[in-house]
DNA sequence: TCCGAAAACAAAAGCGGTTTTGTAGCGATC
DNA sequence: GATCGCTACAAAACCGCTTTTGTTTTCGGA
C-alpha cells in the first residue's frame, strides 16, 4: 500500500494525499477527511524508510555501550534501555542499543554506527575521564546525552548518580564507625565515575584527619573474581605490616562479593572483623550472607531521564542547560559495623 | 558528498559510478579503478538510508525481549547482544536490541517496531510456550530465529540450551546422593524453559522411581526475592507436614540464592540439612556462601549461533534445517551434599 | 566494406515519500 | 468587467541511491 495507490483510488494527487496526513492548512477539510478515513480503511502507513530519506529523521535512538568480547555486560545497561524505552515510547520514537567492542575496533565501529544514520540521536553510557566517543560525537554533530560526566572543554548534556556524594557518604559511615585503615576497591581507573568515586573517599579521609597513605585506593574490574583478589591482597599485605585494614569500601556490589569472599578464606568475619559497603543495591547483595550494606541509585529512572534529555537536545535546547545529577542513598545491612581490636 | 558529485567530479553518469561501486560487469577495468580511487580520495559513502530505500535491505538486526517495566532485565540478553554483534559485525551488520514492554502494549508495539523497518531481522528472546510474537513475526514474513523453543505448528528457526537435560542431570545428581524429597523452584510457567526444565526434573523423578507428590514444582519471577518467599514456604509446610524436603532445585542462580537466604532463616545449613542447584554459572552464585552448585552454558555463544542462524534463514534456508540445542554442564561446588536425617 | 555482436557507457525508471512551486477557480473589490 | 487575492489542488523537484533499458562505439568476421 503506497501513497501512490491510496492517492489513485481517492482520485486525486499524491502531493494532496501527503499534505492532508501531514497536517497542511491547504487542504479543505472535506477532503482531509475522505484522506484520513480512506488512509485508516486500507491500512495505509507511509514506507518508514522513504520517509526517513525524505524527511532525514530516522525515529529511533542508540544506547551506545562498549563491552569487552567474551565479557558479559552487566544488567545497569539492560535498565538504561528499559527506561529510555518507556519515556521514548510515548513520543513515537524506538529506543535500541548497540554494543561497541572495546578495543581498537571501538572508534572504527562507532564511527560506522553513526554513518549508518539508524538513530537521531545517541545515550553513551559509562563515560571515561578523556572520552574520545565523545569526542567523535560532538565533531560529527550528532546529538547526544551522556550518563556519566567527563572532562571534555566543550560541555555536552549528561546525567550523573553523585558518585562524589556517594562515596564520601560511605566513607563517613566507616569513620563514624571508628574505622582508620579503609580501603577502596575501585573500578578501572579510566573511568570518570571511578575518578568521582575516588575523590568523594578522599575528600571524607581528609575532613576526617586520616593518614591518606593507610587507606589505598586500588584499581580492577568490576567483578566478584577482580574484589577477590583485591581484596585478599590488600588484607595480606596490610595485616602482614602490621596495620590490617578494618573496612572495604567497594566499587560495586559484585566487587563487594568477591571481597566478602577474600575475607572469609582470610578466616575473619564480615561485618565484625572486617567492614564491607557496596554500591548498586542488587540483588545479589541484598541475599548475600550477611546481607551487604550498599548505596542505592535508581538505574531504571536515569535512563528515564536521558531519554527525555536527549528529546530536548534535538528540539534544539543548549547542552549547556542540560545536566542532571541523581541522589544516592546508602541502605544499611549487616556488613559494617565498629573495627574491634586485631 | 553524493553519488551525483562523485560522477560529476569524474565526467561521468551517475549509474557509471553506482555499478562501478558495485562491481557490476560492463563497466571497463579503467573506470573502475577510476572511480573506486577517487570515491576513496573523497570519501565517498553511499548514504545508507537511500541505500535502504533502494535496495529494501537496512543491514541490521535486532535482538528483541519483552521487560516488565519498572523491572530490570537481567544480564543474559545483554550477553546475547554482545555474542550476536560479535558475530554480526564480520559480515558488515549492525545488531541491534529493543525492549518491548510486557503487557498489554507488547503485541502493538512489536508490531510497531516491524512496520518501522529498522532491521532485515530479529533475534526473538525468552521464548514462551504458546508465544504471539512467533506468531505475528510468522505472519509478517519477517525474517527470525528464537532463543528457545516453542510450540508452534509451523516451525521456526530456533538455538536453545538443552533445559530439559539440564534439570535432569541436576535432579539425577541430587537423587543419587540420596534425596527423595526434592522441591524445584522454577520460572514463569508461561515459558518454554520453565515446561522444559520441569519435563527434564519429572524424568529423573520417575527413572529413579521417586514419589511425585513429595517433589513438588513450584512456579514464580526469577530473582532473589521470589526464590526467598518460595523456598521459605516449602520448607516450613513440607516440614509441618513432617516430610520436610532435603532438597531444591532453581531454575537460576538468583532463585537459589534467595533459596539459601529462607534455608539460613529456617536455621538450615545449606549444603547439609538442605541442598541447593542453581543454574546459568553466574558470579553471585560462584562467590556465594558456600558456592553455589550449578549448571553452566555459553550465553555468549548462544548469540553468536543466533547471529549465524539468523544470516542464513535470511539468505534462504528453510527453517526446519535451523535448529540447534547447546550443551550444558553440572558445575559442582559446595551446596549440595547427601541428606542427612532430621 | 558492411553487418552483427559485444563492450562500455548514459539515460531513465524505480524505491516511496515530502516540500516547493505552479495554477485553476472563485468571490470580492474598484 | 478586469484585477486582485484566496483557496484548494496538482505538478514537479527533491531526498540519494539501484537497476533496467537504451544507445553509442568498437571490433571481428564474412
Amino acid at each position: 500500500m503506497s501513497i501512490a495507490a491510496l492517492a489513485e483510488s481517492l482520485g486525486i494527487s499524491i502531493s494532496t494525499v501527503s499534505r492532508a496526513l501531514n497536517g497542511y492548512a491547504d487542504v479543505s477539510p472535506k477532503t482531509r477527511a475522505r484522506v484520513e478515513e480512506s488512509a485508516k480503511a486500507m491500512g495505509y502507513q507511509p514506507h518508514p524508510v522513504a520517509h526517513r530519506l525524505a524527511t532525514g529523521r530516522t525515529g529511533a535512538i542508540a544506547l551506545v555501550l562498549s563491552v569487552r568480547p567474551g565479557n558479559t555486560p552487566d544488567a545497569t545497561f539492560a535498565a538504561l534501555l528499559s527506561g529510555a524505552s518507556e519515556a521514548l515510547r510515548p513520543q513515537g520514537y524506538f529506543a535500541l542499543s548497540v554494543a561497541l567492542p572495546a578495543g581498537d575496533e571501538e572508534m572504527p565501529e562507532l564511527a560506522r554506527f553513526l554513518a549508518g544514520r539508524l538513530v537521531d540521536g545517541v545515550i553513551l553510557a559509562r563515560t571515561r575521564i578523556h572520552d574520545p566517543r565523545v569526542t567523535l560525537l560532538q565533531q560529527q554533530g550528532v546529538h547526544f546525552v551522556t550518563h556519566g560526566r567527563t572532562q571534555h572543554h566543550a560541555a555536552h548534556a549528561w546525567v550523573d548518580t553523585d558518585n562524589e556524594r556517594a562515596f564520601y557518604i560511605a566513607a563517613q559511615r566507616l569513620i563514624g564507625l571508628g574505622h582508620r585503615r579503609i580501603a577502596f576497591i575501585n573500578g578501572d581507573a579510566t573511568m570518570m565515575y571511578a575518578w568521582l568515586r575516588t575523590q568523594g573517599f578522599q575528600r571524607a579521609l581528609a575532613e576526617a584527619g586520616l593518614d591518606a597513605a593507610q587507606c589505598p585506593v586500588r584499581h580492577g574490574d568490576v567483578t566478584a573474581a577482580s574484589g577477590d583478589a583485591i581484596a585478599s591482597e590488600l588484607l595480606a599485605h596490610s595485616a602482614a605490616a602490621g596495620a590490617p585494614i578494618t573496612a572495604l569500601l567497594c566499587a560495586t556490589d559484585a566487587i563487594a562479593i568477591g571481597a566478602m569472599h577474600a575475607v572469609r578464606r582470610a578466616g575473619l568475619v564480615v561485618g565484625r572483623d572486617v567492614s564491607v559497603i557496596g554500591y548498586g543495591n542488587t540483588d545479589a547483595g541484598q541475599y548475600a550472607e550477611p546481607p551487604l550494606t550498599t548505596i542505592d541509585h535508581a538505574t531504571v529512572d536515569n535512563g528515564r531521564h536521558l531519554a527525555d534529555m536527549l528529546l530536548r537536545k534535538m528540539a534544539g535546547e543548549p547542552p549547556q542547560s542540560l545536566a542532571r545529577l541523581e541522589p544516592v542513598n546508602l541502605i544499611a545491612r549487616q556488613t559494617d559495623g565498629p573495627p574491634i581490636p586485631r
